[in-house]
DNA sequence: AGTTGCATCTCGAGC
DNA sequence: GCTCGAGGTGCAACT
């Protein structure tokens, strides 16, 4: 079946109101060739794993991917209604002239079930997809431009490590002022909240506890911005904050 | 253009290697009409905003939703290699003979832009979907047992309050022991990690601090299970764990 | 609009 | 495999 030279990744078969049976093979034979496949139709869709969830007749679109990654689409919000994680299997079958996909995972043992009352669309397309995304202003960014110039943070400060390991995780950066004192820093790439400030509480806690000086640890939340709330609590922690972006 | 007897939701238009323009006009008319519509080709995809990155050329699968979602799915993995959040707006034009997709956001401001070298498939979609998602084995299934049966967290336990605030967040459940001592439960439906410990820590310090009375309030970690050094830190900060599941 | 915390979070890195 | 924390987290509830 040549329907167009050969080209890697340029395969796309679709069918308009297609029998369950049909719509069983191309999405089988897709999966099979390693492509992206979707179907679209009325179907209701059952989960049991982690959690339970049931939802009723309605119009939505699936995709599966070979990986085992089930999404089950409606037309608002950017959450799928419904999901399989990947690495499990999908199961296509029909059942009583009804187009049935199952996605199983174990461990968690977890199963997805969507059994479709019509299907109008069924599709299957190859993908060729070498390029990785290349994305900026993370946290990692933000630890870079520290490194790089460390007087961002204060005069005088010397980074030491990065991902220094406590009995509670794992510290971004630390390092020493200018004075000798200890500091630990917390980065984050965005406004912070309490959860930030319990954080960095945990660690610098914990380092009082190992390092077990006289001179208590200093801890510094770097981040664009911090919450009231945040900001209250961690001036009654005796901890300190540091307006920095990750860009540039 | 009456293709089959009119059902409300059922309406479901596909083109296969269509034209840059046809794919425009598929997707401009399947968005008006509120529905979700799908394209598929070789791409590229910029986005700026909170962060910024680049895509290279691949193929992928991208759908827009009526309320301004975009999601770019390649073959893998079960979130979209990029996106834009509901809220904004879906620019579709043809430049340079290529199907352009921009999708716009205010506060913050970002955008998606998605170009196309080739597009293999455009679909639209209406959607008719009433029901909604029952989903169960939340953390407000686990606090309507606990609320039902106090027993579950230890005998004696009356629940007094639930969302009690404090200066630092609210308290799941609020309530007081055998003994008349204050207790603060915090929730989890799932295995905890050290960052529910801080949380729970955080709460306990802050009423001990506002209720400023001589007994210490007693904290208690209910959910299924706790990691090693979760509970390590747990019995450090003098706290407490109960294992309990959200289920029935 | 901003804040706060849950989520069937997902994902990657480290162990 | 588990643990831990980041994420352009998304999302709802509440102020």
């Amino acid at each position: 079946m040549l329907l167009r030279p050969y080209q890697a990744g340029y395969v796309t078969r679709t069918l308009t109101d297609p029998s369950p049976e049909a719509a069983r093979d191309l999405l089988e034979s897709g999966l099979t060739a390693d492509g992206l496949v979707t179907a679209f139709g009325r179907c209701v869709v059952d989960y049991e794993g982690r959690a339970s969830s049931t939802l009723g007749p309605g119009d939505r679109h699936l995709m599966l991917k070979p990986d085992g990654t089930a999404l089950v689409h409606t037309n608002a919000e950017q959450q799928p209604v419904n999901w399989q994680p990947p690495g499990g299997e999908h199961e296509i079958n029909v059942e009583a002239d009804r187009l049935v996909v199952e996605s199983l995972q174990s461990s968690p043992d977890e199963t997805l079930e969507v059994i479709f009352r019509s299907v109008t669309h069924a599709g299957a397309f190859s993908v060729a997809d070498e390029a990785e995304l290349r994305l900026t202003g993370t946290e990692a960014d933000l630890k870079e431009r520290i490194l790089r110039t460390p007087e961002l943070v204060e005069s005088d400060f010397q980074p030491r490590a990065t991902e220094r390991q406590t009995a509670v995780g794992a510290i971004d950066i630390y390092g020493v002022d200018g004075d000798g004192r200890t500091v630990a820093i917390e980065l984050k790439r965005r406004r912070v909240g309490p959860d930030a400030v319990g954080q960095l509480k945990r660690y610098v806690d914990a380092l009082n506890r190992e390092l077990h000086t006289d001179a208590r640890v200093r801890g510094i939340l770097v981040a664009p911005s911090i919450t009231d709330r945040a900001h209250r609590l961690l001036a009654e922690e005796g901890l300190e904050f540091v307006a920095l972006d990750p860009g540039s």
